[in-house]
DNA sequence: CGTAAGACGGTTTTT
DNA sequence: CCGTCTTACG
């Protein structure tokens, strides 16, 4: 295919990118690795690269696979792409790794056992299975956790071991050597009721292509070109997938790209291995290498603070971030040294509200934290303030228990041998099919080897069990007869609709009196109506098991809270990074489990939270922190200290102040006035801004309240400072009376 | 079969 | 301290 000489547009949309970007794009050839450090216009690169491979018609859209690691990023790139080319971009393989192998395990599924419309399993289900797995090989779960075995199972799948690959030398110490048995059990339990867990996913298909020349070459035939983001963050199985998809019989046709960022590997105890990035070009021989250095995003304070702390990791590719704005000056990174983790939380209040009254866009502000349950503090405080915010990253829509429920029920319509499935509704709502009539369904099923389904049915027949749960079961089976019948007379919505009354689920919510009652028949409502964007219910179901999101607008003003792993790849003009101390942050667990190399991954992560603010970055620790039941004082984290000075303005307490805290952690000096043990609450300090006056001084039970965070609601008891109140939606609560207003 | 008291543990999270 | 999960009882 020869090159067309680039149109008019083809000008345009290669003429905004700067020269190592447009190396990037217009390296389309052999293998090429996309060094991208933060903010240096890396989606650009990749969406400009695919939508020039298209323009130049190198290959069909159809031709091009692109790999992203979420949802979110896979949406993106096909808008982008699609606007570029000014029209809708369609017969694509652009997604997920998981998605991408979810669409060729369906293709080729028998080669593996399974039927083509297997089941994806949640991780409530995969635990499900496994613990009945371990039951029937009579292993003693208290000794042995599920959990330990599920995570070497995983870990095993990260790496592309099926259990026939695994030697009895690799086999884990789990319950004496028997974690292999178990998990080939396991996989074995799986096959039989047509379902694979999210690691099959990736295995089953490297499985494939490694056994099956045939289905390899014709997959070496389709994609001419692989455009890969956030590398970095693969694992060993993915990275299997990618280089048998990529080694096509003639080298100079390998062209897989490659984009990521070392720096940012913040994902190596979810199995992602960065050595994958550090070692491409000895995987693909004659690699070219690029380096995205210019930051379009950051001041040169910011940029200048991130790359010194990074630059004391070992073992990096080196790439230097550079502001690539005019006007890239701008105040230093400030540190911020507190008392106490309360006084950090009025201090990064008090700044809010301050910025709030210049005029500053809530949605341009973020509290980024190390572990989620620092979200509290600070959402206590936004509350107090009346600052509206978010938590980005709590509970999704699709985890709530009732979506799950007539989730299972959708599954058994779609697919009668989900045993799983079958068994989480057959007792929901109460049926009077307990464990005893559970225990004989499964006896029958297991000694005939039929699903769970079957069994019920013939049991019905044969007039086994008492009559009552008899009867029921048989309701609820000619129910799914009735309903699988009607799906293809009355389409899957109303189907849906009519299945949850006809089984007396919704039924089961409206007869329920606790406040989340009402909720949950709402988001029952609301996933009939998802369901009807849907053609069918196979591909909902698809959806739902690999698109698991909640729709989060990012909607009006509001503070974003979250922790710095839900903040990659996202971008504000002011950040705040609390809780720089010891143990947290690094914290001490990363250390302890992963030594040097862990405390190099808190250090991206740290790089990761600080090239994350375009103007703005505050970082603060507190010298007492309450962990659990009491509090404990805290050291800065050493990470504080490795910030470069002349990037770095202190506030409250000096930079030499570390040491000596280590040589005596209990005693401060300096800042901090001497105190004894319980922190009193010091009221000073230039951040302390208007504090809401308490004004609630007497709320009487009966009282009609309303919190920002639980809603509506009638207080039933009051004690001091503090409320025990009935939440319409959110249940019984205590809160301080200074949350709540009368409503 | 459903509720209630005790044990337990308490980074990071997507698909 | 606080929320979740298990287990014991009515």
């Amino acid at each position: 295919m020869t090159t067309m000489p680039a149109s008019a547009a083809a000008a345009d949309y290669l003429a905004r990118l700067n020269p190592e970007q447009r190396a990037a794009v217009e390296t389309v050839d052999g293998p090429l690795l996309v060094l991208a450090g933060a903010g240096t216009g890396k989606t650009r690169v990749l969406t400009t690269r695919f939508a020039h491979i298209l323009m130049t018609r190198r290959a069909f859209p159809s031709q091009v696979l692109a790999v992203t690691f979420t949802n979110k990023a896979a949406r993106e790139m096909r808008e982008r792409v699609s606007a570029i080319l000014g029209q809708p971009a369609e017969g694509l393989w652009l997604g997920t790794f998981h998605a991408l192998c979810a669409r060729m395990l369906r293709r080729h599924a028998e080669l593996v056992g399974l039927d083509s419309n297997f089941t994806i399993l949640d991780t409530d289900d995969q635990m499900r299975l496994l613990k009945q797995v371990m039951d029937a090989a009579g292993v003693d779960q208290k000794r042995w956790p599920p959990q330990g075995l599920m995570a070497v199972i995983q870990r095993w799948k990260d790496r592309g071991c099926t259990p026939a690959r695994i030697t009895p030398a690799e086999d884990s110490d789990f319950a004496n050597n028997r974690a292999r048995s178990l998990y080939a059990a396991y996989q074995e339990r799986l096959r039989q009721v047509n379902a694979t867990d999210f690691g099959d996913l990736m295995l089953h298909v490297v499985e494939i292509l490694r056994t099956h020349p045939d289905v390899l070459a014709d997959y070496h035939r389709r994609f001419r070109y692989i455009l890969v983001d956030e590398y970095q963050d693969t694992n060993l199985v993915q990275y299997l997938w990618l280089r048998l998809l990529a080694q096509r019989e003639d080298p100079s046709q390998r062209n897989i790209c490659c984009v990521g960022d070392d720096d940012q590997s913040i994902y190596s105890w979810r199995g992602a291995e960065i050595e994958n990035i550090l070692r491409f070009e000895k995987d693909f021989p004659g690699a070219t290498i690029v380096r995205l250095e210019s930051n379009y995003r950051s001041t040169t304070p910011i940029l200048g603070a991130a790359a010194g702390l990074i630059a004391r990791n070992s073992g990096r590719l080196g790439k230097t971030l550079r502001p690539g704005r005019e006007d890239s000056r701008g105040e230093k990174v400030r540190v911020v040294s507190l008392w106490d983790s309360e006084e950090e939380a009025r201090m990064v209040g008090g700044r809010i509200e301050a910025a709030r009254r210049e005029g500053h866009n809530l949605a341009e502000i973020a509290i980024l934290v190390r572990t989620g349950s620092q979200t509290r503090a600070f959402e206590e405080r936004l509350i107090t303030l009346g600052i509206p915010y978010r938590v980005v990253g709590g509970l999704k829509f699709y985890e709530r228990a009732e979506i799950r429920d007539a989730m299972a029920y959708l599954r058994v319509l779609q697919q009668p041998a989900d045993d799983l499935a079958f068994e989480r509704i057959v007792n929901t709502p109460k049926r009077g099919l307990g464990d005893t009539a559970l225990r004989a369904m499964h006896q029958l099923a297991r000694a005939e080897g039929v699903p769970l389904l079957v069994a019920a049915d013939r049991m019905t027949a044969m007039g086994a069990l008492r009559p009552k749960p008899r009867q029921a079961l048989r309701e609820l089976l000619e129910g799914f007869a009735r309903w699988r019948e009607g799906l293809g007379r009355e389409g899957h919505v109303v189907v849906a609709a009519t299945l949850l009354e006809e089984s007396g689920y919704t039924e089961m919510w409206k007869q329920d009196k606790s406040p989340e009652a009402p909720g949950r028949l709402e988001n029952l409502k609301e996933l009939i109506r998802a369901l009807g964007e849907f053609e069918t219910l196979a591909g909902f179901l698809e959806h739902v098991s690999l698109v698991m999101e909640s729709d989060q607008a990012p909607e009006a003003e509001r503070v974003s809270l979250m922790t710095l792993h839900a903040a990659k790849g996202l971008e504000f003009d002011t950040v705040f990074l609390p809780g720089w101390e010891e143990g947290l942050f690094p914290h001490q667990r990363s250390l302890d489990e992963s030594g040097d190399k862990g405390l190099e991954e808190e250090r991206r992560l740290a790089y990761v939270g600080i090239t994350r603010a375009r103007k703005r970055c505050i970082i603060s620790h507190a010298a007492n922190r309450r962990l659990y039941a009491n509090w404990s004082s805290a050291i800065p984290s050493r990470f504080l200290e490795e910030l470069p000075p002349e990037h770095i303005e202190q506030e409250g307490g000096a930079r030499a102040e570390r040491s000596r805290m280590m040589a005596a952690p209990s005693v401060f000096s300096g800042q901090f006035p001497l105190v004894a043990r319980k922190p009193r609450i010091i009221e000073a300090g230039a951040w302390e801004v208007s504090e809401r006056p308490a004004k609630n001084a007497a709320i009487p039970p009966g009282t009609r309240v309303f919190h920002q965070k639980f809603g509506y609601g009638r207080v039933v008891s009051t004690d001091d400072n503090k409320l025990d109140v009935e939440f319409d939606k959110a249940g019984r609560k205590r809160v301080l009376d200074s949350f709540v207003e009368k409503a």
